[in-house]
RNA sequence: GUGGUUGUAGCUCAGCUGGUUAGAGCGCUGGAUUGUGGUUCCAGAGGUCGCCGGUUCGAAACCGGUCUUCCACCCCA
């Protein structure tokens, strides 16, 4: 049989796995410096757990798990005689993969909180699944890289997480525009014109602003039964681009002022410091996900044209659901498939990552061989990461393997060099060739 | 989930309105070069034309189905 992957998975080659983690090293090394301490949770989660949480669209994505044994028998007899699969579905199966990160946090922090030290500050990196179409930049398995803050209210933390997506991609080199917007700020609008009960598909609606303008909006609007004035009036409030203004057309919606004050303090505490990368205030930012009530970002790189590398947001009542109430969190999410992809496209990964050792033996014969295995250990002793070709065939044969793997450094060894102890050591990408003792070379490496 | 698109050597792709033994470049293997890779030259290996079925004297090509890729929508990292 032909062998396969399913659809929109992947298998990563050593040097895709290298480059992978150093973006997982990078993203670590600055959570950590932040604080935030390594979980993981289970792949699975009861299907309890994930449904109802990211809207309907986001059920429909979740892979559920048919359950193990003779399921047929156990299943909703009545569902599968209508052929009805959403009813069917929650009689067989009763796991899900997990979509994010996220709500199983919010599980995690629910069950024990008894263990936790609040605010807890978490990361995780660890794949999610979604049963989305594929497209470029879009896979049905990847990793998502969190962190999260649970247990403390302060918008400290939003200018904080901010600052993390700042170190983190002036560490990658990326470029990228960091887009801001409370989601209170949207209600206010939504209450300004009159249509906080269709609160969300506004925000669906003018999320797409910068896609399909504002015709493109109206229309939208349009179909969620929102009239044309109220359309013209959200298109109107969107323009206001300072928070002064909006503050004014904002009078009488008390949601939507405390967005702004939420906005004001967030960029008090981030006005103490210095970015790197620009941070703007998007009004027509919105996030799919249901579950935000606060700030929410999202990261866009400037030179290249791709999906969000990276979003995030406050939610103040993700853990009610699992019978934790007054736990608000805060997290932001890195896309690593995406800031993958585009450090493809820029060529931003350093040549250095994909070098597994520093240097490697080549001998000419049998004798040679194995007085070059000794050698090859005592290198290895001293922490240097090297290696010998397997046997002593012909020079061009190993140089060529030399070449391949990308090793900076070949040390050659012959009659000549066994019986005297020097060694010749030839640096690969100037060709430039040295005679030394062993003990030299180890001090080169180290 | 809706509409479209793609699939030919390890990779990138040619292959005309259906007609002999399906090609190129790169890569790979060997040699030129018995102590030297990344350059050059020569030779060679490698293909159930995504898969299943149909039309036809004859299918890589036409038709149907299916899987996959990418694109738009939906949504999102």
């Amino acid at each position: 049989m032909k062998p396969s992957i399913p659809k929109g998975t992947r298998d990563f080659l050593p040097s895709q796995v290298a480059k992978r983690n150093f973006i997982f090293e990078t993203i670590k090394s600055v959570f950590s410096k932040y604080g935030y301490v390594p979980i993981e949770t289970p792949s699975m989660e009861n299907l309890t757990t994930l449904t109802g949480k990211y809207g309907d669209e986001g059920d429909k994505l979740l892979f559920k798990v048919l359950n193990n044994g003779d399921y047929l028998s156990k299943a909703d007899q009545q569902a599968l005689e209508d052929k009805n699969s959403s009813a069917l579905t929650k009689s067989i199966a009763k796991k899900g993969m997990r979509y994010d990160l996220t709500v199983p946090f919010a599980r995690f922090v629910t069950m024990h909180r008894n263990d936790l030290a609040f605010p807890f500050k978490r990361y995780q990196i660890q794949p999610v699944w979604r049963g989305d179409r594929p497209q470029k930049g879009r896979y049905q398995e990847f990793y998502q890289c969190d962190a999260d803050v649970v247990g403390s209210d302060s918008l400290m933390y939003e200018a904080e997480l901010v600052k993390i997506y700042d170190d983190v991609f002036s560490l990658l080199n990326i470029d990228v525009n960091i887009l801001v917007n409370n989601r209170k700020v949207l209600f206010g609008i939504a209450e300004a014109v009159g249509v906080a009960d269709k609160f969300i598909d506004m925000t669906v609606a003018i999320d797409k602003l910068d896609k399909i303008g504002e015709e493109g909006v109206v229309k939208e609007l349009g179909q969620r039964d929102i009239n044309n004035d109220q359309s013209q009036r959200i298109l109107e409030l969107l323009k206001i681009d300072n928070l002064t203004a909006l503050s004014e057309a904002f009078q009488d919606c008390p949601e939507g002022l405390k967005g702004i004050e939420e906005l004001r303090k967030f960029h008090s505490y981030l006005d103490q410091t210095e970015t790197y990368n620009n941070i703007t205030f998007d009004i027509s930012l919105a996030r799919g996900l249901s579950y935000y009530t606060g700030c929410i970002f999202e990261v866009k790189a400037s030179n290249v044209e791709m999906g969000s590398i990276g979003g995030g947001g406050r939610y103040a009542n993700l853990t009610e659901s699992f019978g934790l109430k007054d736990v608000s969190g805060v997290g932001i999410s890195f896309g690593a498939a995406r800031i993958f992809d585009v450090m493809e496209e820029l060529q931003l990964f350093p040549k250095k990552i994909t070098q597994s050792i520093k240097a490697l033996f080549i001998a000419f014969d049998e004798e040679t061989h194995n007085y070059a295995f000794k050698q090859l250990s005592i290198l290895r002793s001293k922490g240097i990461a090297a290696d010998l070709y397997p046997s002593p065939s012909k020079l061009k044969k190993q140089m060529k393997y030399a070449n391949d793997i990308n090793v900076p450094y070949v040390i050659l060894i012959g009659t000549d060099e066994m019986s005297s102890g020097a060694l010749t050591l030839k640096e690969m990408e100037t060709g430039e060739q040295r005679t030394l003792s062993l003990d030299q070379i180890a001090q080169l490496l180290v």
